[in-house]
DNA sequence: CACTAAACCTGGGAGC
DNA sequence: TGCTCCCAGGTTTAGT
């Protein structure tokens, strides 16, 4: 679910609620979300007992972002990995406190956590840490310390950061240029500019006036420009307004980002242009849905 | 190498 | 009310 905005959002909301703070026991419900499932995926602890009692005792030094993946420093070195992928959640909350996960309008009962999405559930010296995850594609990866993670493979496909210094224009258009395959599925493309997901390659693509289903190479040099300084106006805006709530996204503090307010094309189809009025047009790049609007958009 | 479809899952909404 | 079908913010893997 969550792409860069809502990433990193969570991580500054995170911040305050869970640096310092020492774990007191770990409860996993769902091992399959801290066990390996893939190749390139070898987190270093596969057992949920191992996973629980590594993890007590210790304390919480730093939380940072590498894509779309939160990572959590603990004091003895090691490294917890979190990758919420569509509907996964880090919620906390203390004693007696009673979030309204979502902002859905749900019973009273509902709102109380651990919910029966509460997979994992993190006892802090203060406050509790929920890992919800609805649709459980997500996972919580364990790393005896960083230099473990960074040769395990993880992140060797990652490409640049939109928040990066590094990501220039020069670099995003001699990536653009050089390939054949369409706009949006470059956006997409983690191994080339990391963050972007399906709400925000949309969103980034009306505002350059750019088709999303162009081919790469078509774009000229003023076109590239358009859509690197989209990218570089929509993902800080974005974050300030703490991302998109669009289903399940929300905070540590179960408050949700209001971003989506301020969206253009995604979840907008059949209903007019804000720009010229005309209706945003459907259909599906990449395997993914996409809106655009016909006019605006050459 | 480039692209597509399927797979991992559950739940909400639309339509009948 | 209930059933079926479609869709969903991500990413990997298998297949063409």
């Amino acid at each position: 679910m969550p792409e860069l905005p809502e990433v990193e959002s969570l991580r500054r909301s995170l911040k305050p609620y869970i640096i310092g703070k020492s774990i007191q026991s770990v409860i996993v419900h769902k091992p399959k979300l801290v066990s390996s499932s893939g190749t390139v995926r070898q987190p270093l602890i596969e057992k949920k007992e191992e996973f629980e009692k590594e993890l007590k005792g210790r304390t919480i030094t730093g939380i940072t972002r590498i894509a779309k993946n939160l990572l959590i420093h603990l004091d003895s070195g090691q490294v917890l990995l979190v990758h919420l992928k569509m509907t996964g959640q880090l919620v906390y909350q203390e004693k007696g406190e009673n979030k309204a996960l979502g902002g859905h309008p749900i019973e009273l009962s509902e709102t109380k956590l651990p919910n029966q999405h509460s997979h994992i559930i993190f006892e802090l010296n203060k406050g509790t840490l929920f890992y919800n995850d609805i649709r459980m594609f997500g996972y919580i990866l364990l790393y005896p310390n960083e230099q473990s993670l960074h040769k395990s493979g993880y992140f060797d496909a990652i490409g640049i950061d939109p928040l990066d210094d590094t990501f220039t224009f020069e670099y995003l258009y001699k990536q653009i240029n050089t390939r054949k395959s369409k706009l949006k599925s470059i956006l997409l493309s983690q191994s080339i500019v990391t963050g972007l997901g399906n709400i925000y390659a949309d969103e980034v693509c009306f505002r350059a006036g750019i088709l999303p289903n162009r081919l790469a190479s078509s774009l000229t040099k003023k076109e590239i420009r358009k859509l690197y300084n989209a990218i570089q106006d929509v993902i800080p805006i974005a974050i300030s307004m703490g991302g998109s709530s669009v289903a399940n996204y929300i905070m540590a503090d179960g408050s949700r980002g209001t971003y989506a307010r301020e969206h253009k094309v995604y979840g907008k189809a059949g209903k007019p242009c804000q720009l010229c009025g005309h209706i945003l047009q459907k259909t599906i790049v990449n395997t993914r849905t996409t809106v655009f609007c016909q006019f605006c958009q050459k």
